[in-house]
DNA sequence: TTATATTTGCAACTTAGTCGCATTAATTAT
DNA sequence: ATAATTAATGCGACTAAGTTGCAAATATAA
């Protein structure tokens, strides 16, 4: 179930998603928000903002997770598949505007695909 | 630092290796083993078997490590590089013997790709 | 067979994430 | 506008995965 009521820690999550693009990590917005919101509650909101289709999750190399806002997904699926990039020096995430072609393997049925690609970000190279 | 010595503990650890294709949890390596290994030492011999290109560990979609035998690496770098699947009923993650193009990504350095394709496995289709 | 250095076990710790429950605060009804 | 309803929150305690320091055990080299 997703979110039914406007609350102020709502506001703080979603504003947080929107000061950027790249993809932000539980840990980090539990960090931010610490002195505003209690660290349950931002779990939450992030799995209700899932469910809505207004964020996505992203594993990142780690194994943690981060989450990102979806561009055109709804209530009923996620309809954004695109290949994450993670930087090895600064480890953001950021959605990469490409799209995954979905290859059929005999046996086996195919459901989503995760890519994530390492390496160095625009901003870590200059 | 990978292996140096060829321990009984060692040898557990690759037994469980070689009687599957499929990848190993770090989890399930702890629970099988816990009468003869303690937990760090498991956690130790799989970095050290990284180390030595003999694994590689892959994350699977909630974020555990789960690790398999390599093909074709060596000490000096895993040249392994192909998707895994994961399974969404048995969980269980197989390699897939299929080479993963590497795009390019305009002010990007791409350095690695992971491909994690999600499903049902043969086994769980039947 | 002894010396030496790697490996192991243990226990304590860290970090990410979850859960139950009483309290608080949006929303709806009056 | 106020009271009633119910979702959302805070808190603390918990789980699960993984790490670390150190003393004891055990491979290997001398």
């Amino acid at each position: 179930m997703g979110i039914v009521r406007k609350t102020q820690s709502l506001q703080l999550v979603l504003n947080a998603f929107n000061k950027t693009t790249a993809a932000i990590s539980t840990v980090d917005l539990v960090k931010d928000l610490k002195s505003e919101i209690n660290k349950s509650t931002i779990y939450r909101i992030l799995d209700k903002l899932t469910d809505d289709g207004v964020l996505h999750a992203v594993i990142g190399k780690n194994g943690v997770k981060q989450y990102a806002k979806c561009k055109s997904c709804s209530k009923k699926e996620h309809t954004d598949n695109h290949p994450h990039f993670q930087c090895n020096s600064c480890g953001k995430i950021n959605c990469l505007d490409i799209s995954v072609t979905i290859p059929q393997i005999p046996n086996y049925k195919v459901n989503t695909v995760h890519v994530l690609i390492e390496g160095e970000c625009s901003q870590c190279l200059q």
